[in-house]
DNA sequence: GTTGACCTGGCACCGTGGTGCAGGGTTTAT
DNA sequence: ATAAACCCTGCACCACGGTGCCAGGTCAAC
């Protein structure tokens, strides 16, 4: 078997037929070679394409992103200082969303904690405080 | 003035007139009355429960939870236990996602210090930790 | 030679949180 | 009286990352 056929890499690759189609039209997969009939056909080293793309993703690139690592990757001369630059940008957003969400994990606490304290049946604080128009932002 | 127009609300909540009418029609805001030419009037409290809205967004909640978040706001016997249970399943939520962008961190840290220690400029270790199959996972 | 599993392209659809436009009617100010 | 600014409904569209279906063509096995 020197090809794979659309199938035959999805299921090597851990991804669908569909999302194949989709990583094409969107440019992370060049239009594979076609057999006589118009199959699609992967050399075998496609499989790691197709994992490198999951595994980005799994870091948190987009596909977009994903597509500019996979043009670094095909360049002639490997561009590191380029591809440092996208992992660090990444890192840095991902501290972004890291801090932002500590800040929601702070609001929700404080929320319940009044909750706990609060004895009056008749008012929520949690909706309390959703409800109010902070003057002091 | 008694009610306020739709253009009028959404520019004491900050938020877009496409906005409020996209929350009525996903059930966040009741109906508002009309006026005899079929105008949304909307009673001043409206600010707030828009402002509801857009803290409980900030909180990390959907607008599908925000719905129900409402409609305990509206209910007659105040279920703060629903509330509190609400606020706590979207803290752990939070945590969840804390803790993964933690892991997404150390990764991307430990990709970028592979690429200070590698001196081989023919190589470049974050691509290719990217297409790694690992074995033992 | 037929059945079943595979493949093709194209298009529509999912959820999320909206935005924007067209083609009307209304209200307000001058 | 007329222009500007506002409102209405309904529909289409955006990004994101795909999925699903249709009608048809193809390939392998029995």
């Amino acid at each position: 078997m020197e090809y794979l056929t659309v199938g035959q890499l999805a299921e090597r690759a851990g991804v669908k037929r569909s999302a194949l189609r989709y990583y094409e039209r969107r440019g992370l997969l060049l239009p594979a070679r076609r057999s006589p009939s118009g199959y699609r056909l992967y050399l075998p080293d496609a499989v790691s394409t197709v994992v490198f793309i999951k595994r980005a993703q799994g870091l948190g690139f987009s596909l977009g992103e994903i597509a500019e690592l996979l043009a670094l990757r095909r360049a002639p001369a490997l561009p590191r200082d380029r591809v440092r630059m996208l992992a660090a940008e990444k890192l840095q957003e991902v501290r972004r969303r890291i801090a932002a969400l500590r800040e929601l994990e702070a609001a929700l606490e404080g929320l319940l904690e009044a909750c706990e304290r609060s004895g009056d049946p008749r008012s929520c604080p949690i909706l309390s405080a959703l409800e109010v128009i902070r003057r002091c932002d």
